[in-house]
DNA sequence: CTGTGTCAATACGGTTGCGTATTGTCATCC
DNA sequence: GGATGACAATACGCAACCGTATTGACACAG
């Protein structure tokens, strides 16, 4: 019967401050440890991998202490998507929405989104995942926001709306794209070593030099040679 | 969620089976029809799909019949993936390897790759479940052999090595890319009505005008709007 | 010291899927 | 018309997970 419901509920009128985790380092799991292991789990393995008892062996307990934080599996796999869409989204928002040249923005947005290999992986990884009915809203939530970041950002440029689609869904099949066959065969990817000119050629692709904004040749985001995954 | 029509209830139907005598058309099943319906449900579900009891159910047998095809579940998924293969294989040879100029041929190849939803979306499919190890040497071997035939294809084309092998992963990733995330999120692909120009774009970002071979302008090959996946 | 809240371990029952064993049903061959 | 070969059904045992129940360990508050 010792439910995990929220037992603060009567009058919080005093902040006992000292009751819960500051004492505590890392000796304890909590809901985000869990959420954690399930997104390196998914990285891994899939959304398959998402289960209780093997993520409890990794954590280092059993299962009996899961249940402690999570009602079902569900609600582990639900937390992890979560935390992902979440950290996706203020991503974007924090880092790219600020820069008022679309030109500039979309340059720096697509060396940054291949710079990143660890969120490209676990995007694959979740993207491959597509056909587990739980993970489709998250995927479509957080795939229609960058979609519409970008339309905008080629429309501004000066692009009808038809240009401006095919060029976001471009751009974003070539990062998807490419980060599939980097965590299928990566012995085929690893061969380009010069992972920034490969940006630099998908950004010269879709900007080209004639339609307006700054002419910020090339040395232009504080990203040097980003490439090798070696492990 | 098509239940199978399983004819056995309440009426004392006999079992309708094929009074052919001669040349056993296709009353029984045989392990093609299995490795079959393993490839629709890896393009459906995925490679874990692959499970023997839901086939078995799909196909309107039990599991029973399937051990006398096969020695164990394994053996299903290797038959399916090689008939994949082969068939990939097969397509690529046959069709462009006639094809002199280099440059016609991967134009071709491109339009030819992505008119081909069904296939695209099962390669989508196999690509999405490469962290199973069973499946990770078919998928390098039918990526490679693309990879090196794109690799060569623009090395005729007068490029370099470094050049051409970044064309070529470029390529390959804005296939895979696509139908990764068609299968994905159809929705946000499906508004992109006219493929032809897509790919168009594609085929002029990588191969401009002033290289060589001869220029054939534009309508090639029968391809219209080829887009939305309903299913 | 005792109570309570928090996390963890153990044990149990249920479901799903694998693989095996055994038996059944035809069609065909002799 | 029996034997055989090709397929299919049923029934088991086994393992991986899910979810529940119960109890244990331990920190801190009163």
């Amino acid at each position: 019967m010792s439910k995990p419901s929220k037992p603060k509920g009567a009058a919080p009128i005093i902040k006992p401050k000292k009751s819960k985790p500051a004492p505590t380092p890392k000796a304890q799991l909590g809901p985000e440890d869990w959420a954690r292991a399930a997104l390196a789990a998914i990285q891994r393995d899939g959304v398959q991998a998402v289960a209780v008892e093997p993520l409890a062996k990794i954590l280092g307990v059993t299962k009996g202490s899961f249940y402690w934080h999570f009602t079902h599996r569900d609600a582990l796999l639900a937390a992890a998507l979560r935390l992902w869409e979440q950290e996706q989204s203020d991503d974007i928002v924090t880092r790219f929405q600020a820069i008022a040249d679309p030109r500039r923005r979309l340059r720096i947005m697509m060396f940054a989104a291949f710079e990143d290999q660890e969120n490209g992986l676990l995007h694959a990884a979740l993207a491959s995942s597509s056909e587990d009915e739980r993970v489709q809203p998250t995927l479509r939530r957080v795939t229609e926001t960058r979609m519409r970041f970008g339309i905008e950002s080629f429309r501004s440029l000066g692009l009808g709306d038809e240009e401006a689609l095919r060029r976001a869904l471009f751009t974003y099949s070539a990062y998807a794209g490419y980060f599939l066959l980097l965590r299928a065969i990566p012995e085929s990817v690893r061969d380009v070593s010069d992972l920034s000119a490969y940006v630099r050629y998908l950004a010269n692709a879709l900007l080209p030099e004639d339609l307006k904004g700054d002419h910020s040749p090339k040395s232009k985001p504080g990203l040097k040679s980003v490439a090798q995954s070696r492990k």
